[in-house]
DNA sequence: AAACTTAAACAAA
DNA sequence: TTTGTTTAAGTTT
């Protein structure tokens, strides 16, 4: 693309600061000539990926300006170009905000004494700012502990395409994911309890960027599922998997839209998420908590595993250890810890992994929204587009009859041929079973009946395992 | 009018 | 505080 050779920000000796209206200040008028250099220091960059391409950047190219004025003080370049830049010029096309700050400050003269907090207030709103406003731009979770999200460019290219303000009759993929973001919006100002903001988006759920393997999804889908409090349930969000960041280099586009949503989401959907967004935040787990100790604090049966960050700490439900249906509980932290056969295909659970994270959440959600919580008017399923991988609600995966408005495929005639996709169902069957028995059953607060629903056929139809 | 930059209010972590 | 999201206003093309 874009990032042919080019100096960083051509320091043009005619540059003055020409008449500009503007009530800025141009602290440097005339950047030092001197070269982008990789700043020794710059320890900061995290997980040593600091090695930062030196410099990239742009030069001619991007936006040839006629004249020999340039548009800012930096030179001709608008700072969602620097920041694209930026992010194309790391080894694995992400960055986080603070590595973006640093690339500004590194590879573009004009920031180079800009780096200190008091004289970098206001580049570094702008930084942000547009990160967020334009939809080439995507936030993907980081999983390292406490780092910021990364960011990325936007596979689909989402262009300068600006994040639409509200549902539009038609919008193209990049306005949709766009507006995934946007929808967020809503809640904020004028929100009188009683009184969405009318005329707003404001009855939106709240929505999550996506994920590089997003592309095509409908972010409408499985955006949602972020909490709107920023729970930990955001953590359901997807997480870039190494391999597929290693892949980044290949046009992994297509590979992705294939596995997309189709466009269209239902009206009810909206809702449905609204709901489930809600109860996303009653679920404690989906968590890939990086503190190992918190997770003891958890209830047994939910995913939040110390285990998860091992081998396929990239994999939304890798985590879940896989005790096979004949262990139908987990014994005790320890056997779920030293239980650890990995499962097969990593890979494909990893590329994947944002739209099963997403069923898998629901699912979680709808068990405990439908039993425990409220839905009074059952949270439906938003029904799985036409070509959507699994949006499958596994629901099926639940073993017990959970009453349920629909009754959907079995696994195995959804998946035919993902074995790791039904090694995870089973795992997830089994947490689920031992949830029920263990943290509700034993609260004497639930009232399940499982029998009548199961004339006989139960794989443990003894149910020896339920705790007497 | 669209694309940008700059400010700033707010929220969440 | 930092990171993000939005809204708003003023400029430039």
């Amino acid at each position: 693309m874009e990032g042919a050779e080019l100096s960083p920000v051509d320091i043009d000796p005619d540059f003055e600061p020409q008449a500009r209206p503007r009530s800025c200040t141009w602290p440097l008028p005339r950047p030092e000539l001197s070269v982008v250099t990789p700043t020794a220091g710059t320890p900061t960059a995290e997980e040593g990926r600091a090695e930062a391409p030196p410099l990239p950047n742009e030069g001619p190219g991007v936006t040839p300006r006629k004249g020999g004025s340039r548009r800012n003080a930096w030179g001709n370049q608008s700072y969602a170009e620097l920041i694209s830049q930026a992010i194309e010029s790391s080894p694995e096309k992400r960055l986080t905000l603070a590595q973006i700050y640093d690339w500004m400050v590194r590879s573009i003269p004009y920031f180079k004494d800009k780096g200190d907090s008091n004289s970098s207030a206001g580049w570094k709103n702008s930084i942000r700012h547009n990160l967020s406003l334009h939809s080439k731009f995507i936030k993907v979770h980081n999983e390292a502990t406490g780092k910021s999200s990364w960011w990325m460019l936007n596979p689909e290219g989402g262009k300068s395409g600006k994040a639409p303000r509200r549902r539009a009759a038609s919008m193209d993929n990049s306005s949709k994911l766009a507006k995934a973001r946007n929808n967020k919006a809503s809640k904020k100002k004028a929100q009188g309890p009683g009184e969405p903001p009318a005329g707003s988006p404001g009855s939106q759920s709240s929505k999550w960027p996506g994920s590089p393997s997003q592309s095509t999804d409908d972010p409408e889908v499985w955006t949602s599922f972020r909490s709107r409090t920023g729970s930990n349930a955001s953590n359901l969000s997807l997480r870039l998997s190494p391999i597929l960041t290693e892949q980044d280099d290949a046009p992994d586009d297509d590979l992705h839209s294939s596995l997309s949503f189709s466009d269209n989401v239902p009206p009810t959907v909206s809702e449905e998420l609204e709901l489930i967004d809600g109860l996303t935040m009653l679920s404690p787990g989906a968590a890939p908590l990086p503190a190992p100790q918190s997770m003891l604090q958890t209830p047994p049966g939910f995913s939040m595993r110390p285990a998860q960050s091992l081998s396929f700490g990239n994999s939304l439900f890798s985590p879940i250890s896989p005790v096979s249906s004949h262990f139908p509980r987990p014994q005790t932290l320890e056997a779920l810890l030293t239980s650890d056969s990995p499962p097969p295909s990593n890979v494909l659970m990893s590329q994947v992994d944002p739209v099963l994270g997403q069923s898998g959440g629901q699912n979680l959600l709808l068990l405990g929204g439908q039993n425990k919580i409220r839905s009074p008017e059952h949270p439906r399923v938003p029904p799985a587009p036409p070509n959507s991988l699994p949006l499958l609600g596994l629901p099926p995966l639940l073993s017990m009859p959970l009453p349920r408005p629909h009754s959907f495929p079995t696994v195995s005639e959804r998946l035919p041929t993902d074995l790791d996709i039904d090694m995870f169902l089973e795992n997830l069957e089994c947490d689920v079973d031992y949830i029920i028995n263990n943290d509700l059953m034993d609260e004497g607060g639930l009232d399940f009946n499982f029998e009548p629903l199961h004339p006989g056929n139960t794989p443990s139809n003894n149910h020896s395992w339920l705790p007497s």
